[in-house]
DNA sequence: GCAAATATACAGAACATTCGCTATGTTTAT
DNA sequence: ATAAACATAGCGAATGTTCTGTATATTTGC
């Protein structure tokens, strides 16, 4: 691996560890086994470091997703719960084809979460970025959800709409509170919300 | 005004402004004109103002709300819906009773959550009470729901548990989206989704 | 009753440390 | 030889905190 992709590596799991204003550059020069001037002749800033490791470890992560989940054989429900257990990073649902780092180490996905969420705070450009993939999140919803009721496994009376952002709205529900209560299981919870939302959505003929 | 009280309001306007990390001591040092010696004549440190700052008006304010609705008379929904909406601060649920600070300043809500939020994360005192809260408010919810249910406003066989999380958690879900994006309408936003968790419990008959 | 003793509520300077960053020097590869 | 890829030293500003000092209020001893 190249210098530049160690410092990106290694910044991102220590950002995990700590947060963004939580460890300093000088940190990570000494964990990626440089030195200030080798930092700063690959990057700008630190700003500009955060907005890199973001793009590069959590939105391709995140468009790769969806990217390949519309290929994805399964009902609707299963296509659905896949990707947002997926993004939400579910143990369980998580696979090789979508690891996060090239090393084998797990990702704590609560404070991936949360170093978006600082990210999203501090700088326009990741809350642009993060506002084009909830979009992008929405219409993948909406198109199963249209898809479903075109199929008849939907009812044909649903606003799609309404039903995405609801959808979408519990998932991050779900993240936030797993992330303040920690204790509290994911992926059971997630599946327990989402399986309610579905069965209201459900076809009863 | 006595000055610890001046130190917490103005320090709690700062912080909702520009994040805890955001505004240093000397700042608001100098907002609450007085010195370095007065305000650690009062406070330990930078961080035990914070979770001063928290509690006296963020939880103080919570479960005042909580408190103040058990005795609400009106139907089962508009209890469920005003309860949800004054605590994540929607403009026109807001009255003068439940106002935050003395002064008639409005409260940007979606920096208030920020604020709790950051809190959480960085300090584990605030992060259980957080998550004390998040059990008071699910109590409340559940209440509504099987009171909900003897009345026979509410479908029976429904499980109050599952609900009382999902409307939770669809609540947290609408704030967090919309801090993130904050073109959002959150009353709006809110009403729908619970709207439509509402029609999801409604005795059909 | 009245001074001595003590507690309270601050003021202001100084402290040690850390921060992100720059300027300049050295090595390495082609 | 020349530019890319680093290494090193250190700057300047900002940070939270501590220290000592002071004016006023309150309590205590006799």
């Amino acid at each position: 691996m190249d210098t530049k992709s160690r410092i990106l590596e290694t910044a991102f799991k220590m950002f995990l560890q700590k947060g963004f204003d939580g460890v300093s550059l000088n940190e990570i020069i000494k964990e990626s086994d440089i030195t200030t001037g080798g930092f700063y002749y690959h990057f700008d800033s630190k700003d500009t470091l955060l907005i890199e490791v973001i793009n590069r470890y959590i939105f391709n992560y995140f468009d790769l997703v969806i990217e390949q989940i519309r290929d994805f054989e399964g009902t609707h429900k299963e296509k659905l719960k896949t990707v947002i257990l997926l993004i939400v990073g579910d143990d369980s649902t998580i696979n090789t084809t979508t690891q996060l780092v090239e090393s084998a180490e797990k990702i704590d996905y609560r404070t991936l979460h949360l170093l978006l969420f600082e990210g999203v705070q501090k700088y326009d450009v990741i809350g642009e970025h993060y506002t084009e993939f909830y979009y992008n999140l929405f219409d993948f919803i909406k198109d199963v959800i249209d898809d479903g009721k075109d199929k008849g496994v939907l009812r044909p009376d649903i606003d799609s709409n309404k039903y995405s952002l609801l959808i979408q709205t519990a998932m991050v529900g779900t993240v936030i509170m797993w992330i303040g209560m920690p204790a509290m299981p994911l992926g059971e919870r997630m599946e327990s919300n989402l399986d309610i939302l579905w069965d209201l959505m459900k076809n009863k003929t």
